[in-house]
RNA sequence: GCCAGCGUAGCUCAAUUGGCAGAGCAGCUGAUUUGUAAUCAGCAGGUCAAGGGUUCGAGUCCCUUCGCUGGCUCCA
């Protein structure tokens, strides 16, 4: 007997094994056609998969309308592209072809170098196969079967798929459709034709298992949905996140730019881009101070020993700028992290339990020699300056500690509008013995990362094996206004550099002996450079009053205004306002077009009614004309706003975006 | 670093099979004195990323280097 349960509540009972699609059948013949997939007790399945006779399961059917019927969808527009590919290209050998966040991909290995002039053509063929609605049939086979077919097949990244990565399988499956046939777990759409709309998206280098020492296949990206609206809207999406780039505005609005002269991946920040970190920053020391910080400063390079010393120069020697020998022998590196220093200065003085926790901030100016390819604007860089401090104190003083850095972080975030965020908690691999540090201490410290989180009311998710070495962290994962993920500020505990075998560093405690204080490295924002990047896109250039490089512009409806137009902006610059003025030979539009391109949040019309009156008329960038006001009353409208840092506009549309950010640079 | 693509004025982009380097915006000068998203005219602006080669002739074809873009790998 097999009992099968339906999110209707109802159930149905067969005396013999029967697949999903039957089941369909059976309900209606619209379920049928329009089923596209089926959830057997949440495993997402084919429609002929066989459920076995003798067992009790909850069947969902899933339709067009389910996420999950998307994703298996988007693999078997996978198998298409790849057998469009092969059908254009003679010798292809196929290697992966998995589902992701937006899309698909599918990676080859061929003689031929796919480029996006190739697009039309294999679009056109996977066209001409999903027309042809031709169906996906499974077929299972033992082991040596598999291995008889990819080999026939003569597909060789299939056949090491099927001896490595697969030794333990003794039952494989392979997909058909038409002449068509690949290794694949599967579960598919029942036939082609439901592929609504699709599109190849670009052509990148991969390596075979993403290893850097195998051979490297061409990865076509492509995405699918099961109607053209859909698709249309995802475009609409991808375009949007085009129009927020980081780069392009960072150019258009003069915040930032990068010299080949000078290096690439280091950052010169115009003036505009450099009132919005300094505000920031300034932002941050307020707000260190108030939290016990002390500031601290260090230079920007350091005797290579120190690097010896704390372990970073050997293991990291590939990414560092090379050393610079001098004359007396010594060597020097620009500094790839501030913790060496800040430790240094921890030691300059013998330490009391008293004195803990120390808290050591900088806003320090670190260095990596990041590999070519991977520079990236502002987000990935040569040069960059971390918002960050390190704290010294005992274990017992950890969870207060990493509270502290947790509320500081959900305060900055929050005066940015930034409220979409999770916390990834990377903890021990169980099964490892590479980490330093008693594992009494790790317990202690897991479990009071967890508990903080908890009491915050923060969504943290723990990732097993992710703690670096030295101790476990807490990553800040930020979603941004498209829904694309940015890995940005840490906290990590670090059981290494304090330790006897790196600095030696010591507190003496109530008892009078020495102890071995505990450090943390944290760091809100993570770099000023990928922050700011990151806060560009999310505000599509247009920042709130607070921190725009110019707040405010003074604009004269003719050049007859302009003597009432200074006094207007002296008193704007009087009361503490970035004040811009247009005194041109324009037409007001025109000026007004200007200044709305430029993104400046609030313009000063000025002209024979405002003059006479003593009144301002307040053009607001969002709203419009908002009417005269006497003087006083624009400032202090202006001034409540920025106290208040209120964040007004920030589109917020759910794009479903891949992480792509890369990982944190601690 | 690797694979692929790209590099023309400050910016966005044209330039036919290899045949005189162009436009809009921005800039400068002048005129205009303007009421809520572009006033008009003139001027100036280039080692076509750099270097080498093929050719009667190269922005265009080939090679090398640099830079950028999309990915991969890496990321304290």
């Amino acid at each position: 007997m097999l009992t099968v349960s339906l999110p209707d509540g109802s159930t149905r009972e067969y005396s013999e094994s029967t697949t999903p699609g039957q089941i369909a059948a059976e309900i209606g013949p619209g379920l049928a056609r329009a089923a596209m997939a089926a959830a057997v007790d949440d495993t997402i399945v084919g429609l002929d998969f066989v459920i076995d006779d003798g067992q009790s399961v909850a069947l969902r059917i899933l339709t067009k309308k389910d996420p999950a019927a998307l994703g298996v969808m988007r693999h078997s527009a996978a198998h298409i592209m790849a057998r469009a590919i092969m059908k254009l290209f003679p010798g292809v050998q196929l290697a992966f072809g998995p589902t992701i966040e937006n899309g698909f991909y599918y990676d080859f290995d061929l003689e031929h170098a796919l480029s996006e002039e190739d697009f039309e053509a294999i679009e056109a063929e996977m066209k001409t196969i999903i027309k042809a609605d031709e169906v996906f049939e499974r077929i299972e086979t033992t082991r040596t079967a598999a291995l008889e077919i990819v080999g026939d097949l003569a597909q060789e990244y299939k056949v090491e798929h099927i001896t490595e990565g697969l030794a333990d399988h003794d039952q494989l499956s392979f997909y058909r459709q038409g002449e068509f046939i690949d290794l694949c777990r599967g579960p598919h759409i029942p036939s082609a034709g439901a592929v609504g709309a699709f599109k190849l998206l670009s052509v990148a280098g991969a390596y075979w298992k993403g290893d850097s020492s195998n051979k490297q296949l061409q990865r076509v990206y492509a995405t699918a949905f099961f109607n053209k609206e859909d698709l249309a809207e995802h475009l609409v999406l991808i375009e949007e996140a085009k129009r927020r780039d980081h780069r392009t505005l960072g150019k258009q609005l003069n915040l930032f730019t990068i010299s080949p002269l000078v290096g690439p991946g280091l950052i010169l920040w115009q003036p505009k881009g450099a009132i919005i970190r300094s505000t920031l920053e300034n932002f941050i020391r307020d707000e260190l101070q108030n939290r016990g910080y002390q500031p601290v400063y260090t230079p920007n390079i350091g005797k290579i020993d120190l690097y010896e010393k704390s372990g970073h120069y050997p293991y990291y020697k590939d990414s560092m700028f090379a050393p610079m020998k001098m004359e007396d022998g010594n060597e020097y590196i620009l500094k790839p992290m501030n913790c060496p220093h800040h430790i240094m200065i921890y030691k300059a003085n013998p330490r009391s339990y008293r004195e803990l926790p120390l808290r050591l901030a900088e806003f320090g100016t670190v260095y990596r020699n990041e590999q070519s390819g991977e520079l990236n604007g502002m987000t990935r860089v040569r040069g960059f300056t971390q918002d960050d401090a390190h704290i010294f104190c005992t274990a017992d003083q950890v969870p207060a500690e990493f509270m502290g850095c947790i509320e500081m972080t959900q305060y900055v975030l929050k005066s940015l509008g930034l409220d979409n965020y999770r916390v990834r908690l990377g903890l021990r691999d169980p099964q490892s013995d590479k980490y330093v540090g008693s594992s009494k201490l790790w317990d202690h410290a897991e479990k009071s990362l967890i508990e903080v989180c908890q009491t915050l009311g923060i969504e943290a998710e723990c990732e097993a094996g992710e703690a670096a070495f030295y101790g476990p962290k807490a990553d800040f994962v930020l979603t941004d206004c498209l829904g694309r993920e940015w890995q940005l500020g840490t906290v990590q505990l670090d059981y290494n550099l304090p330790s006897a075998e790196r600095f030696a560093l010591e507190y003496v405690g109530t008892d009078n002996l020495s102890h071995i204080p505990v450090m943390i490295h944290r760091a809100p924002l993570g770099s000023m450079e990928r922050f700011i990047g990151m806060l560009i896109e999310h505000y599509a250039g247009a920042f709130p009053l607070w921190l725009a490089p110019e707040q405010v512009r003074v604009l004269i409806v003719s050049e007859k205004f302009e003597e009432y137009g200074r006094q207007v902006a002296q008193q704007l610059k009087a009361a503490g306002l970035r004040v811009g003025t247009d005194y041109r030979a324009e037409k007001i539009g025109a000026k007004i077009r200007d200044a709305q391109l430029e993104l400046i949040p609030y313009m000063l019309i000025l002209g024979g009614r405002e003059m006479e009156s003593g009144q301002v008329a307040i053009r607001d960038r969002i709203d419009g004309d908002l009417g005269a006001v006497p003087i006083a009353e624009a400032i202090a409208k202006l001034q409540t706003e920025i106290d208040d840092r209120v964040v007004r506009q920030s589109f917020s549309g759910s794009a479903g975006f891949v992480a792509k950010g890369s990982q944190n640079e601690y």
